[in-house]
DNA sequence: ATACCCCTTCCCCTAAGGGCAAAGTCAACG
DNA sequence: CGTTGACTTTGCCCTTAGGGGAAGGGGTAT
């Protein structure tokens, strides 16, 4: 048997993860001396504490270890390998995110090195006024967190494009969503995706004309927010106020077929004179 | 003027965090109505919150961000080149760590595959029963983290075989490093960095000799743990018992010139029979 | 005046432990 | 046998960047 130290000292753990480990259940020392409290650990315990060890390295949280070593024996293999293979998926994805964002800061250096201040593309997204009709949209509205963003995206269209081609109505223009929750909130924001269709039946309703101000979007949605604050800004300064939600219409759809960067999205925010 | 649900839907950013920074400090509202603590945000504090959110999306932390925020104006400039450059570098680290980590497990998966257990390698560890004659040794005791540990080998040795040279001393064989600490300690392990040499002069020690269970890992450092447990495992099931602090003797040394995938070092651990 | 939404502060929660303190225990040395 | 120093125990607070929710007060449109 090998006191808490001894054992840390072999596995490269220090002795407060042990007992960590020890009260969350993940791996208790094999005995206790009942009188002092002191934990022992037996030499069988070294393998499993290595074991752990590779699959924290594989970015297993300490709760997916604890269910790994739970299944034990039975099917474990495949669980094991299953599991495995999501880590996979995770940890190429985490690559492709971290990719594009050393891509972007290096866009970003490389146009200081120019003496372009990082922020100078803002100033440079453009504002039209301009007055719109009124249109009748079959929408569907739900709490979208933007993370399945791009999920509910395809969910929600396809199911109303299948309700345009059932119902044989009238499809104008691309898919718009507008956006109804007061603030933003990180769990989910009220969303409707909504298509324009020429009849008035029911599920459509009625998408009011009138004086928007507006931007065009091209590339990522990441940067919507810089012209939502163009937009807003461009509102203030020109002596207007918002009076509904904004909406946005994508002219090019997200589709695999799209690259982020050639996006196109038609943000409108519409306004009335103060 | 904005208020805080109306600033937090336009920059997507949510009310609980623009209230905890303004708790730490990183943007207080414009203005802060005295009778109920509203708070208003200004059109211009729009532009400030997408350059903290660009700036966290490259992994930037509060502090540091709040930092940049205020040396605002006189240097900022060259400061914040060569923070991003900073930035950069630990991301493209960063990079390389989980491009190693997804090898691991792609090696992992495919040992699995074909039917062998993840830790059987533990198995194939060879352990050796081997006699050491005592040396002296030129040392230096220094407490390392892991993490600089591939910094200090560097710095310690060099000066270790700076005084060889100088004090024109007779090396015999490779850098080893002693482990004296209790527990393994993230924050700095107790570590003697030693050279061994025919003369006894100031500044060396005797290393006695003996009994050693001696292994030799081959593979990057991150693999000695398991070897570490091998020997203790070892030790124990042939009735041996540790006599002093374990040792590690770098056959290969440490070297841009050589992967990691190359390295050689032997383990012992001074033992007795029980 | 009411209803409903919006805003405030306050407190607890996260993952995986680290730091520190007070107190108890063990083993070795004299 | 006693003491010292090393080792271990529990307990409490701390970390990042906020999220969740409660309790209470304010704002405004009807």
């Amino acid at each position: 048997m090998l006191s808490i130290g001894e054992f840390s000292k072999i596995c490269g753990v220090s002795t407060k993860t042990l007992r960590y480990y020890a009260e969350i259940g993940l791996m208790n020392p094999d005995e206790i001396n009942p009188e002092n409290g002191y934990r022992y650990y037996s030499i069988k315990q070294l393998k499993k504490m290595l074991f752990i060890n590779r699959l924290k390295s594989y970015l297993l949280s300490l709760d997916e270890i604890k269910d790994i070593l739970e299944w034990e024996e039975d099917q474990s293999e495949e669980k094991l390998v299953s599991a495995l293979l999501r880590k996979q998926r995770e940890m190429y994805e985490k690559r492709n995110a971290l990719d594009y964002t050393i891509k972007q800061l290096n866009d970003d250096l490389s146009k200081m090195e120019q003496g372009i201040p990082m922020m100078a593309y803002l100033d440079s997204i453009e504002v039209k006024l301009v007055e719109t009709q009124p249109i009748h949209i079959l929408s569907l509205r739900k709490i979208m967190t933007s993370d399945d963003y791009a999920t509910g995206y395809f969910k929600y269209f396809s199911k109303l494009y299948e309700r345009i081609a059932t119902e044989k109505l009238t499809l104008l223009g691309t898919p718009m969503t507008i956006y109804h929750s007061p603030e933003f909130n990180p769990a989910g924001n009220d969303t409707e995706f909504g298509l324009a269709v020429a009849e008035a039946v029911k599920g459509t309703r009625n998408l009011p004309g009138g004086l928007c101000a507006k931007s065009v979007c091209k590339g990522p949605y990441s940067e919507l927010t810089a012209v939502y604050a163009r937009l807003r800004e461009w509102v203030e300064n020109e002596g207007y106020e918002l009076v509904s939600s904004p909406y946005e219409v994508y002219v090019t759809a997200l589709d695999h077929a799209n690259l982020p960067e050639e996006l196109v999205t038609e943000v409108f925010f519409p306004v009335r004179k103060k």
